[in-house]
DNA sequence: AGAATAGTGTCTATCAGACACTATGCA
DNA sequence: TGCATAGTGTCTGATAGACACTATTCT
């Protein structure tokens, strides 16, 4: 057994969380005003250590550990929740303190959800910002590239897949679905043209028709679910 | 300065790196025979500890320390290979010996440039394997997942980008890289067809017309290579 | 001359975007 | 009744795939 190779130093272990989440029309994120050095009162993504046991073995795997933090934040029950992992920053540079290597993950919460955060110990202030807003504010160590990187990434997949309704609950309508996409995208959606595009993923099994109508403007619209099929990517 | 975080127990963090070239008309991979504990004697991808200083202060950024591994193991000057970070593995079993994440990159060498890898000290033996036939042989740790990522990642890729150039030669013809795409996706392409597509990305500048032609079946086709614009993602 | 590949043309089904139009329920 | 939104239809230009065809050069 080469134990040498484990006595190199090792750079400490965070994850760091990306929260969108839709409110009052827009979509916003979860930052932290930081209590501490560096980057005191600095507005921050919430994120955190890795747990690993005490030999420096075992703790837990990355997804909990993020998952862990958004739950803390949040105050929401574990696995509801869509998490993944956007990249891995590295810099040597990234926090003065010490070498900290942080595997970003962004998780998107249902409208409606996002009220429960509550002001930690860690942070001296918990807010949720218009995305646009966040992007063009300084943030502390390179969070602003995670959110730039989670916005090109959400855009993306839209052309692909319906992660949107993880912004929705159970049931939605389909303008409700399109009014997220163009709230990522920045523009505007031909309201019949995305219809079509949105009952080929029924017609694919990733939507399915939901039970009954809900209103949301002047005439009720018929509500769908998520399909049986998963998209995954 | 709350220096209490830092004193946590940290996990030690590695990069491992898919490296495929192109050898005998097939895609194939770069793996290494393990010397020592655990999977002694099992293939594995070449990786190695991210470098931290002393102090676990600064270091080497993640990517250089990819770059470096890599150049490493094919003996080729940095800096002129495409090197991609593909995502970041950090179960707590992964390593039986102690808390092992790593951040997985892949890289895409071009033809003829693969022949200088050597046995290093590490390695009791170093070969390059046909990548579906790596695909279904057991490897140490989860570098089979990694493997299967990076042909999903380059297969999404190839859609919607050029990046095959990057196992080619500086000139190249069409043929040559739809005979890469073909390797890469499992399938017959139209030469027409692709030809078409290709003709698109030579139109929007990410490819550009070569010098002279070059023969590689009757007729001599004439050649390509990198256009101005690069087309990130 | 024959063979294999380079390169072109064409037909079709599909799809995205623009936009007009009908239907429905609320105020 | 008016109006905003749900939902449908239609046209057009772009695109992908299938496939036939011509052109060129090596042997």
């Amino acid at each position: 057994m080469a134990k040498a190779s484990f006595n190199y130093p090792r750079p400490a272990l965070a994850v760091d969380i990306v929260i969108l989440c839709l409110r009052n029309g827009q979509l916003q994120v979860l930052l932290l005003k930081r209590k501490n050095e560096p980057f005191q009162d600095s507005w921050a993504l919430p994120g955190g250590f890795v747990r690993v046991d005490a030999e420096g073995c075992g703790g837990e795997d990355l997804q909990v550990a993020a998952e862990r933090r958004l739950c803390e934040e949040t105050r929401l029950p574990p696995g509801s929740i869509y998490l993944e992992q956007l990249y891995t920053f590295g810099s040597p540079e990234r926090d003065p303190r010490t070498r900290v290597v942080s595997v970003a993950y962004y998780a998107l919460l249902p409208e409606g959800l996002a009220d429960l955060a509550e002001v930690g110990e860690r942070a001296l202030e918990v807010g949720w910002f218009p995305l646009q807003q966040a992007l063009n504010q300084p943030l502390a160590f390179d969070h602003l590239k995670m959110l730039q990187m989670t916005l090109r990434r959400l855009q993306g997949k839209l052309n692909y897949s319906p992660v949107a309704l993880e912004f929705l609950p159970k049931y939605f309508t389909i303008a409700e679905l399109r009014t997220i996409h163009q709230l990522i995208l920045g523009e505007q959606l031909d309201p019949g043209n995305f219809r079509r595009k949105f009952l080929k993923w029924v017609e694919a099994g990733y939507l399915a028709v939901g039970e009954g109508t809900r209103t949301t403007g002047k005439k009720p619209a018929q509500t769908y679910q998520r399909g049986l099929k998963e998209w995954i990517y």
